[in-house]
Formats: C-alpha cells, structure tokens, sequence
DNA sequence: AAGCATACATAAATTCCTTATGTATTACCA
DNA sequence: TGGTAATACATAAGGAATTTATGTATGCTT
C-alpha cells in the first residue's frame, strides 16, 4: 500500500475560467459522444497546448452533479483490473449543450467586444 | 428621506464571467484613463448591447481592492450636489493591466479552440 | 523500488460574484 | 407636485464554482 503524492496540479490563470467548465465539457462530450473524466483532462489539455487545466476536484464533482440532473448518464466499463466511468449526453443533454454553447459564445463575442475593440473606422 | 427600491438588477449568464470583471475594468481604464463606477456599468451595457451587466456590489468592492493594491488611484469630484469617484490606472496598474490582458486574450483563445474547433482540412 | 501516469473520489477553504439593502441627488412626466 | 427612474456611491450576507489538499489503487518504466 503506497502513501503517493499527487504532483500533478492543475492551475494557471485560476481564477479566468470560473463558470466555463461545464460548457467545455458539454462540448467535448457533443463531440466525442463517450469519454471518460481523466480522458477530459487530457484532451483539454491537448486542445489547448497545456494552456487550459481542468483539475480533479473540479471535473469529478461536477460530472456527478450532470449526472444527477439527467444532462449525462454513465456506464462503467472495466479496463483490465482498472475502471473507467463513461459520460455520455442524454437527449435532453443535447438539447442543453446547445443553449449553454450558445450562451457561451454570446458571451465571449461581447467579452471580445470589450477587450478588443474595433477601430472607428 | 425617501426608501426607495432599487429597480435595476444587473445579471443574466450569470456565472459565465466569474474572473473576467477584473481585466474588463482594467482594459476601459487603459483605454479612458479617467472613469468613474457608474460609468463603467454604463460602457459595458452600451458596447456590448445589453448583453453584460456589472453589477454595483461586484465592481465597488473590485475597485476598493484595485486602490488597496495600488493599481488604480482615485479622486473625487463634486458635479453640483453629487460626488464623483473617478479612477485612474497608476504606472504600476499600466504594467498589470497589459499582463492581465494577455492572460485573458490566452484564455480566450484556448476556450476559442475548445468551443469552435477548426476542421481538420 | 521509485516515480510517473492513469483513474477514480471527496472535503475544506477560497474566491468571485449575486442579491439585497442603504443613502442621497437630480431629471422627468403626468 | 408627487412618484418613478436615473445617477452615484457603499456594504453585508449568501451562494456557486473553483482550488487545494488528500485519499485509494493499478500499471508502466527505469
């Protein structure tokens, strides 16, 4: 029985993505239509060129409560002696990914409007 | 002496922009160089139509902790009856202001590559 | 054998915001 | 002339979304 240490932090930029997680994760899930939560992190990490961390204590809380709400359902599947938890939308998932990655977009255009305006002419 | 009820409530998509006030306030203050509170809820309705809110207990407290830090300084000023609290961006606040910019033009370009991925051709 | 990656999970603490409330002046309009 | 909205500041309580920290366990590599 090992006593390990996590080394593995995510952070950076902490404070920036409070409120866009669970559209990022809607989406990969649109996408990818089943994945698994460590398999999240990765691809975000992937995507973004190790810019953008999702950490555990964020992701897993969060996944359980889409769950809970209907948003994904799950099935466990076995991977040799290990398990892995497979998310999947549920109908009415996809039809909330859609407003959320809507609303999303709206708000990064009129954030973008902000910080990088148009000159006047 | 009258009790009145404040009748505008400033939110919708709510949590979306936890983490982004900061650099919004900062990017106006670079660009305005003098700006008062209430003028910065005013600017943000107006460029992005409507679409964002700040909301009054989210930015007087922000601005308070942006002079405790020394990033902006402040001076009053009485327009007829009726004071003013203008703030201004200090050198030191500059410098901030061009990192905390970049940091978010990151973010936003990461959450960029996430939300609407380029096809692969 | 040690350390890293994979893979899940939860709890405490923190941060950033909303909601609510308070005070006061000025403008409008019916 | 009286009520409402807009202007202009401020703070406190509460909530939501995260970080930080910790725990468990397997598998791979060196």
């Amino acid at each position: 029985m090992y006593y390990q240490i996590m080394y593995i932090r995510f952070m950076n930029k902490s404070t920036l993505y409070k409120g866009c997680l669970e559209p990022i994760i809607m989406r990969l899930l649109k996408d990818n239509e089943r994945m698994y939560g460590y398999q999240i992190t990765q691809m975000v990490k992937e995507i973004t060129k190790g810019e953008l961390k999702i950490t555990e204590g964020a992701l897993y809380p969060l996944l359980h409560r889409l769950e809970g709400q209907g948003i994904v359902e799950t099935e466990m599947e076995n991977i040799g002696n290990r398990v892995r938890k497979y998310y999947t939308l549920t109908k009415v998932g996809k039809k909330q990914t859609t407003v959320a990655l809507d609303e999303l977009k709206t708000f990064m255009q009129s954030l973008n409007l902000i910080i990088n305006p148009k000159p006047a002419f």
